[in-house]
DNA sequence: GGGGAAATGAACCAGTCGGTACATTTTGAC
DNA sequence: GTCAAAATGTACCGACTGGTTCATTTCCCC
């Protein structure tokens, strides 16, 4: 079962939810058409299962950063980085959300799961935002959500958007696999964005990442 | 044949390539199936020119911003409110881009049109990113391909992902349709991006758009 | 070791859908 | 008016595909 899910999610991703077939997950499975009809009932609930399964997984990673443990800019940053290195890591998980977007977030709103799961996310931005002010390193007036909203956009987009974005702007040449943005540039951006200040913009250390 | 590729953009944009139907774009014309095919040959022909009218309509409007005769911070901001109000309310251009995406861009990739259509993009932003470096408003070491990259980002993402991004944060009641970052937000942020400081802003005009 | 439930295999089906064959009509240049 | 080319209508097809039927096997609890 753990051994369709994955098949799934891949297959998922690669066609979209129209696109993706069936048979073809069975075939590249162990196991056969008959199995996945008998334990997620149809196309539509293998897919749902799968969606789940990709949020759960990332939004227990990035439970795990301990951001209340570094100061404000510095946990922004490593939010920030995170979040990067995930999405760019993750290739499945972003088309799976860019093709649940096509489909209008039908079948997400379904998933009480999912939306439960996002909370959390919020509470961590929120936190962070709240020493940060205190300490006089963040300007006022910045609600949460467009914090993590900036943070996801430029991620996301980063690698959603890859396909058209590098082939549009290849002339170019420079950019390696069509990278649009670098990382110390995205977490700039956001310190400049959420930041009192920008006279010295921020500590560049030159950590690879994590 | 307009009448074909403005019912097949809704079509596509809807339902992406695999989920559209021949049958259903043919039953909302006033031309038959077999028009179609007469006029674009087979399913993907047909994409393909609504995916290249649908870029070459917004470039069309893009060209006419005349940035040249503006400040470069007020320029920069004209060039991201535009940006902002044209995928804002091109939603089908939106989706469609997402669908070409997931498609690894090989539609796009065909298109000769299109690529070089979208370099007059990258020269605005090279034209006002001079000028702002010159009068001593921008800083320097940026890449114009990075500041465009990052106004799309933002503008795409806040209509692309409305639908997964609003579910999650809907409890974050506030936010009228979903819609994640304000205008003015997205221009202060990038805005702030591109600065040499901060400390102040930028005149926050109150104009309504254009 | 009996028996019911869970798991599985193989063939099959009915609806869908991109695409076509064939015939016919309309257009427009001369 | 003629005639070729463009345009169009109708009916149809073959492949694909989500989903099912029926029968069988494996599991495991007592």
């Amino acid at each position: 079962m753990a051994e369709i899910l994955t098949v799934a999610t891949h297959e998922f991703a690669d066609k979209g939810l129209t696109g993706a077939r069936i048979d073809m997950i069975a075939a590249a499975t162990r196991t056969s058409k008959r199995m996945i009809y008998y334990y997620f009932g149809s196309k539509d609930g293998l897919y749902l299962a799968v969606l789940e399964e990709a949020y759960r997984r990332m939004r227990e990673i990035e439970a795990n950063l301990h951001l209340d443990d570094l100061q404000p800019m510095a946990a922004l940053r490593k939010l920030v980085e995170f979040t990067y290195d995930h999405h760019r890591d993750n290739e499945d998980f972003i088309r799976l959300v860019m093709n649940e977007n096509i489909q209008r977030g039908d079948y997400l709103r379904q998933s009480k799961t999912i939306q439960s799961l996002n909370s959390n996310a919020i509470q961590s931005v929120q936190a962070v935002y709240a020493r940060g002010l205190a300490q006089g390193v963040f300007r006022a007036g910045l609600d949460p959500v467009d914090i993590h909203s900036a943070i996801s956009a430029f991620t996301f987009f980063n690698v959603s958007n890859r396909h058209t974005f590098g082939l549009i702007f290849q002339d170019k040449a420079s950019q390696d696999k069509a990278e649009t943005l670098k990382r110390d540039q995205v977490v700039e951006l956001i310190q400049r964005f959420v930041g009192q200040f920008v006279a010295e913009p921020s500590p560049s250390n030159g950590s690879g990442r994590d």
